[in-house]
RNA sequence: GUCUACAUAGCUCAGCUGGAUAGAGCACACGCCUUCUAAGCGUGCGGUCGUAGGUUCGAAUCCUACUGUGGACGCCA
């Protein structure tokens, strides 16, 4: 919590124990800022909240309260009680520009906090199976978990950022099947793909790649051997590709972990075995079911099928298990909307293996509906496929893509609108952030020969002091997002920031040579404001550009 | 049919752990470049917060029902 508000919430929990005899919880005082200006600096409706425990009129609580008020503590100047029993507090000057000399101190680290508390976070996010170009939901997803566990690390969370890898199963036997076709194709073999193979032009890609380096030696084969070779090269391909796409989209992984390699270590086995032993399956239809009903999913689901073969969920299972075992003690994981229905399957598991309902969580992606002027946008005009996170970013560039993705909240059903996000006007938020940061460089390459002051006594103009608080409140607004997984307030507080900027810009002439002192403190706020702007952006992916 | 999410200005959306006259951008109208980047600023217009009940001193926010929309309902992943 910063300094300022964190100072009167002292004294207002002060002047409650001196005036009520009540002990109030810091954390749970409420400090707000007035959307009207006529309202003081900041706000409490401490008075309003205590009305109903201590049987009184909130105006009479707050006026008590103000009474019993250490303003010196608080560094308050004034207290005005008004409208219902909310209580406005003026604050004093110096304690508002204090706020620059810790941007300047902090510098990069401006806006981190310690909520987190080291505690420690496994994200997985996008986890798209190795058989095809990334398109528009995994770009949200991409997009949206980087900037969560951006936002986590800025907070003080000890997070991991987790790409699963679903090289099994039935998926990858369509690849390999269809990469073999592929392969034949290449040389003029006719060979039909798998009815639910995949057509994707990147199969053609990663089929001549190979037929390319090995030649024609495995026309006609089509033994386990074969086959085996072709689903290795093709997720290995396939994978190299994604990651590629991925860092172009700068959204990066600590670790990929693989489905295969739990099969092979035997946790698979293991995580069943250790499920029927707890008494929490039975066998039915010669099935093995598990009793997720017990925990509130809707039914009981299959965890062995009558052919001795696993269902998905068991692997899984076993994955999920594993990341406790790393030493995580909170999952978090993001899925498209269409995985809903499985979550309470999953989460009856790590609680039938002992772990709380809310060690793991599952965030729901909406769809995405790419739009370009009005009318919906399905097919990618060259391939004809489903447009792909490469071509979009070719298209309106990385910047406005990650920010895009990121300005709206999770539930919310995106329209990405294709003529918008490459419009280079304030219709464009991206844009709008990106000249506010711009436009301050330009500023400072003007100011050469100034040094910065001590005292920043002469920032007493409006626009100033909106500056000064809206800068004040950033590492509150980052602990904020991070906890609640919600990179799209950082955007929201990027476009006031950049609003009150270009608002104070238009008001305040900044180099002002019949004025030294006071070029040289507007200097000092404008160069706190970069660094927050900069910051802020940084926490979203997108690159806070010096000249436009 | 069951489950699950969503419904706020003409459009795209914030606000949702209850609090002051419900916010922003776009669109529309009108102003502002002899001054640090006009990719900007300012003023105005625009809302029964899906509908109906309930809880409360106080509800866009919490609860219930209904309507509409998306998604999910496999021994697929």
């Amino acid at each position: 919590m910063n300094q300022i508000e964190w100072n009167l919430k002292q004294a207002v929990a002060d002047a409650a124990k001196k005036a009520f005899d009540k002990e109030l919880a810091i954390e749970a005082i409420v400090i707000e800022i007035p959307k009207d200006k006529g309202h003081g600096d900041y706000a409490t409706n401490t008075a309003m909240r205590l009305a109903r425990e201590l049987k009184k009129n909130p105006r009479e609580i707050a006026a008590a309260l103000v009474e019993a008020m250490d303003f010196a503590k608080g560094n308050i100047q004034d207290c005005e009680i008004a409208g219902p029993g909310f209580i406005n507090f003026t604050m004093e000057s110096a304690s508002l520009t204090s706020v620059i000399h810790k941007v300047l101190s902090s510098g990069d680290q401006y806006g981190q906090n310690t909520s987190g508390n080291h505690e420690k976070v496994l994200v997985e996010y996008v986890s798209a199976n190795p058989t095809g170009d990334l398109h528009l939901g995994h770009a949200r997803g991409a997009a949206w978990g980087d900037s969560v566990t951006r936002l986590l690390k800025a907070s003080g969370y000890d997070v991991c950022r987790e790409f699963y890898v679903n090289d099994a199963g039935n998926q990858i036997n369509n690849l390999g099947y269809s990469l073999l076709a592929r392969y034949h194709q290449y040389f003029g073999i006719d060979k039909e793909l798998p009815e639910d193979g995949y057509y994707g032009k990147d199969v053609i890609g990663i089929a001549e790649e190979i037929a390319r380096k090995y030649g024609e030696k495995f026309i006609n084969k089509e033994d386990e051997e074969t086959l085996r070779f072709f689903k290795k090269e093709g997720i290995r391909l396939e994978l190299e590709k994604l990651k590629r796409d991925l860092d172009y989209f700068r959204v990066h992984f600590d670790v990929f972990s693989s489905e295969q390699s739990l099969h092979d270590e035997g946790k698979v086995e293991a995580v069943l075995q250790e499920l029927v032993e707890l008494g929490q399956t039975y066998e039915k239809d010669g099935a093995v079911w598990f009793r997720t009903s017990a925990y509130g999913d809707s039914k009981d689901r299959v965890l062995k099928k009558s052919d001795g073969s696993y269902t998905y969920l068991v692997p899984d299972i076993a994955y999920h298990i594993t990341k406790f075992e790393r030493g995580y003690d909170k999952l978090v994981n993001f899925w498209g909307a269409d995985h809903h229905g499985y979550i309470p399957r999953l989460k009856a598991a790590m609680q039938a293996l002992g772990k709380q309902q809310d060690d793991l969580e599952v965030d729901i992606i909406q769809m995405v509906r790419l739009v370009e002027n009005g009318v919906e946008v399905k097919m990618s005009k060259r391939t004809g496929n489903a447009v792909t996170i490469r071509e979009l970013c070719d298209e309106v560039g990385v910047d406005a893509a990650r920010y895009y993705f990121v300005q709206r909240a999770l539930d919310t059903h995106l329209d990405f609108d294709m003529g918008l996000a490459k419009k280079q006007s304030n219709d464009n938020p991206v844009y709008y952030a990106q000249y506010a940061h711009a436009r301050i460089c330009s500023i400072l390459r003007q100011a050469e020969g100034y040094s910065l002051p001590d005292s920043y006594d002469r920032l007493t103009h409006e626009k100033e002091i909106v500056l000064l608080k809206f800068i004040n409140e950033f590492s509150d607004v980052v602990a904020d997002a991070a906890e609640n997984r919600a990179p799209h307030k950082i955007c929201n507080y990027i476009q006031k920031l950049a609003q009150h900027f270009h608002s104070f810009y238009n008001a305040c002439k900044v180099i002002n040579s019949d004025d030294a002192e006071l070029t040289a403190q507007r200097l000092g706020l404008l160069t706190a404001m970069k660094i927050t702007l900069k910051n802020a952006l940084q926490l979203i992916g997108v690159e806070a550009i010096e000249k436009m």
